[in-house]
DNA sequence: CTATATGATTGACT
DNA sequence: AGTCAATCATATAG
């Protein structure tokens, strides 16, 4: 919308006016020429007359005048202009422009004074309020953390999307921005055009009879106009405002698989809290962030907490609906977590025994090639002192076995990144490297499913809703402590 | 194109 | 509030 438009349509409403006036004067004419005395109380002569008499000049010659007056319109420019002047200066002018004042007042303005208390639009009020509601209107400022808040309150009140709102927010804010420029422009126009019409009818208002009350109708008809230029621009706003929201829900809908490396954190943190795959908002925290980090996929590919909660809804609810089908994965990722483990535990044997044969490599760095070479003997002791010592439930059968299905399983020779995890996570791991190789449920042998401690009969997880104890904040990755739920 | 995988949403439940 | 279960809608593999 454009400035020359709201002119031209205030224009309009002018001309239309404008016309309406003419009509009047019409309406004053016939009842001039019709032979009744004028309100005003100036009697006028009947109309039609012969030149002899004083009266009939007189009548002649407002009839004249009247005729003049009537037909000015359809007049050139130039001779109307030449009319007006004659007519200015005709010595009756004064007395019939103060009748055809008072005439005015008394009949057109109190006819539609009547009908013009505009009520509130309710339309516009809708438009006002979810403008406000959306933080497009309203009060300035907060680089738009008021929309912002106002869209998150709208959409549902999802947990945390603060980070992906920040597109959301940008666009919101340029909406904003190019809605309060536009309305002031509006405004200004507005009032520009105000005092222009103003101005014009003041000086009319010498050669034609406008009262004060017609002045202002004029300028609540301008206002009107401008008010329905600016619910457009309300209702535009609306609009693009929804087309925005509409696309940032189909962006949110429109799902993008998470990259490798967060799928192998989540499954890793999954497939070693087997039992009680329960992640705390602390730990649900630190694994969103791990896979932030990890993932360099671009910006803004960040996962979010929620998102976490999402994977971990999905993945418990499908392993269990079909553990077989996810039987390799968990093979895979218990055996990295057991690896894991056990270079942690090497760590801490280096790390503990300073005298120890030969350590040329960082723990976290070592093979297994080199783990079996080097200390294999001392690992297995503490392996098997962990799980028999936090877990008196769980009892190895064959220790030296377990090793070789992991290292089995694990020829790949992965190096782990996340030498964290808890004791109950190795003893899930482990069991679960067993259950595969040593027999522990013959799992892979018949269509009987692994069935993972923790997982109840009914195939829900016990003690679900407790929270098993996670990557401590203050311990970090790396740290061993034991989660003793079960 | 079809089948499957997967992230997100929704409603019920506790 | 967090979870489950069903479902939607898209991504991806074949």
């Amino acid at each position: 919308m454009s400035f020359s438009i709201c002119v031209a349509q205030c224009t309009d409403s002018l001309a239309a006016t404008m016309d309406d006036q003419a009509r009047i004067m019409q309406s004053i004419g016939g009842v001039s020429l019709a032979g009744h005395s004028v309100q005003g109380g100036m009697p006028l002569p009947p109309p039609h007359g012969h030149d002899g008499t004083d009266g009939d000049g007189r009548k002649q010659d407002i009839g004249d005048i009247l005729h003049q007056i009537m037909t000015i319109t359809d007049q050139s420019l130039d001779e109307a202009q030449a009319k007006k002047h004659g007519l200015n200066c005709h010595r009756m002018k004064p007395a019939l422009f103060s009748v055809l004042c008072e005439i005015k007042e008394k009949t057109g303005l109190s006819i539609r004074g009547a009908q013009e208390e505009d009520p509130p639009d309710p339309q516009l009020m809708r438009l006002d309020n979810m403008l406000l509601a959306e933080g497009v209107a309203g009060p300035e400022k907060g680089g738009g953390s008021a929309a912002a808040a106002a869209a998150a309150a709208a959409s549902g009140g999802a947990a945390d999307n603060s980070i992906e709102h920040s597109d959301y927010r940008a666009k919101l804010t340029q909406i904003r921005q190019i809605y309060h420029t536009e309305l002031e422009k509006y405004e200004q126009a507005c009032n520009e055009f105000t005092t222009h019409v103003m101005n014009l009818l003041r000086e009319q208002s010498r050669t034609r009879p406008i009262s004060p009350k017609e002045i202002e109708r004029m300028v609540g008809i301008i206002h009107r106009k401008f008010s329905s230029i600016q619910m457009q621009l309300k209702q535009s706003t609306c609009e693009a405002v929804m087309i925005l929201r509409s696309r940032f829900l189909d962006a949110r809908r429109k799902r993008r698989n998470f990259s490798k490396q967060a799928t192998e954190i989540l499954n890793e943190y999954f497939y070693s809290h087997l039992s009680n795959p329960y992640p705390s908002e602390e730990a649900k925290e630190e694994l969103a962030k791990k896979c932030s980090i990890t993932v360099s996929q671009g910006v803004g590919s960040t996962i979010t907490v929620s998102q976490v909660s999402n994977w971990f809804g999905n993945k418990r609810i499908r392993y269990k609906k079909n553990i077989g089908k996810f039987q390799e994965e968990a093979n895979l990722y218990a055996a990295k977590t057991a690896v894991n483990a056990a270079h942690a535990a090497a760590a801490a044997v280096q790390n503990s025994q300073a005298n120890s044969p030969t350590t040329p490599n960082s723990g976290f760095q070592m093979k297994d090639e080199e783990f079996q070479l080097d200390s294999a003997e001392s690992k297995n002791t503490l392996l098997s002192n962990m799980f028999t010592g936090s877990s008196g439930s769980f009892s190895l059968p064959n220790t030296g076995d377990m090793f070789l299905s992991m290292q089995s399983l694990n020829g790949d020779s992965y190096q782990g990144a996340q030498v964290g995890a808890n004791v109950q996570s190795q003893v899930d791991t482990l069991r679960h490297v067993i259950s595969q190789t040593a027999g522990y449920n013959d799992a892979l042998a018949g269509n009987t499913m692994y069935s993972p401690h923790g997982l109840n009969a009914n195939g829900g997880w016990q003690d679900a809703r407790t929270p098993s104890s996670v990557i401590s904040p203050t311990e970090g990755p790396g740290s061993v402590h034991s989660d003793t739920s079960n």
